[in-house]
DNA sequence: GACCAAATATGGTCAGACCATACATCGAAC
DNA sequence: GTTCGATGTATGGTCTGACCATATTTGGTC
């Protein structure tokens, strides 16, 4: 039932110690991690090949191999084959692809609920259009999603421009952490998205919402900001 | 990361396509993630050994282990060697240590500043702390960390308590993913917290905004409970 | 029945081979 | 000298098969 229970199953190897022997990627994970701790590697920067790292790491080129699949799932590293300047394993920062994974598949599991997924975004949008009502940044963008919303031919397309006026919001924010988080929030869900533009068989009133949000920010009103956020979600997806 | 929904299992070669051909690993993610989706797979459910899903999928065996680690990074499944009916992958949902994996790394690239983090765990302490004032919910909870932290001998120690009292407000809220959100956070700047422990040298500021903080909410007083964090907050991490 | 040893199923690791890809290099044609 | 194509090479991607480590199951012995 709990989301995150306390004790960590997770392989319990013990070796002459008595203590769990970690497994080789994940010495890997550990000595790469603290590379970039220490030696203050940065996005950009190239690692050294998987051949090199086995043998640096006196480790199986399969060991470095899934430890470099878990930082790409991280969204730390993205790998290219070939030859030259990108191709190795390249140190990136893509947060957000891990989140959206992350929420998708907890969300196929049963364990977060729908519900729990749409108050989280409540909350973060709200946060965000109060501090877009103060900086009133980010309007442009806004505009920009909201003609295309109307220029939509159908639902997939009108929930992809939907996607960019929320985050855009989010992203006047500032703060990419929240940004990114949103953005995940929004992709996990694509789906059900379309599912309630397909239900609500109409975009007017969404747009209607969108506008009164967009006006809000534009004339710096933060309270009627937040407000119209709670109103839109609670149109496009009703409490039980 | 990328577990895209990739058809096409006719042509091993190159297709004209224009995409790349997908590696063998993401159709294994792929699969699975199809199994959880259409056969209601949940948590506790086994997954197939190594070896079968590789004869099965037609791949090798180190793409099935690839792609486990990648389900293993998000956090929907934990292996354990052996035999018997807890042997094996099986599925389950903790996606609290991928998140903290993800912030924790992601900072240490520099790509996301402390602030970020610090904006963002405030944003959601407040949104729970009002929840946990509506509901007065977890008050045990909260006391009981309160009083470990009085007894701690140390700053680790009082980190942890602390982390516990916070964590508690979020759960509060009844709202699994910003809890988890929550616990990642704290859990990824933890170093940084005892950093911040010793700078002040002495704790007795933070637990008077504790005990205000628990005060609140035991009186159902969503307002001070808000404004108490943001004072907290603003102590242990003073904007620069 | 209790207890200990062997069988077995499962993940963990390794070594080595070969394929696929994309840049690097160099030589021939112009 | 420049251009262009063939070849070289470094890199990730995949596969095979072996062996190790661990934990349950099985079955024999007392």
């Amino acid at each position: 039932m709990t989301v995150d229970d306390r004790p960590e199953p997770g392989t319990v190897r013990r070796g002459a110690s008595g203590r769990p022997r970690p497994r080789a990627f994940e010495e890997v994970l550990a000595r790469i991690e603290g590379w970039i701790a220490a030696d203050g590697l940065t996005v950009g920067d190239r690692l050294p090949g998987e051949r090199q790292l086995a043998e640096q790491l006196q480790v199986s080129r399969s060991s470095v191999r899934e430890a470099l699949r878990v930082l790409e799932t991280l969204g730390v590293v993205s790998s290219q084959a070939g030859r030259g300047p990108d191709a190795g394993a390249v140190l990136t920062s893509r947060p957000g692809g891990a989140l959206t994974g992350l929420l998708r598949l907890n969300l196929g599991l049963a364990t977060l609920s729908m519900r729990e997924v749409i108050d989280t975004r409540l909350m973060i949008e709200q946060w965000a259009a109060e501090h877009a009502a103060r900086s009133r940044t980010g309007l442009d963008e806004m505009a920009r999603a909201l003609a295309a919303m109307d220029a939509a031919s159908g639902p997939e397309e009108f929930v992809e421009h939907d996607i960019a006026f929320h985050v855009a919001i989010t992203e006047a924010s500032g703060n990419r952490l929240t940004s990114a988080i949103m953005r995940a929030l929004r992709d996990s869900v694509q789906r059900f998205a379309i599912d309630a533009v397909v239900r609500l068989g109409d975009t007017r009133d969404l747009q209607a919402d969108h506008r009164r949000i967009y006006a809000a920010i534009r004339d710096g009103d933060a309270a009627t900001a937040v407000s119209a956020i709670a109103v839109h979600l609670a149109r496009a997806y009703p409490p039980d």
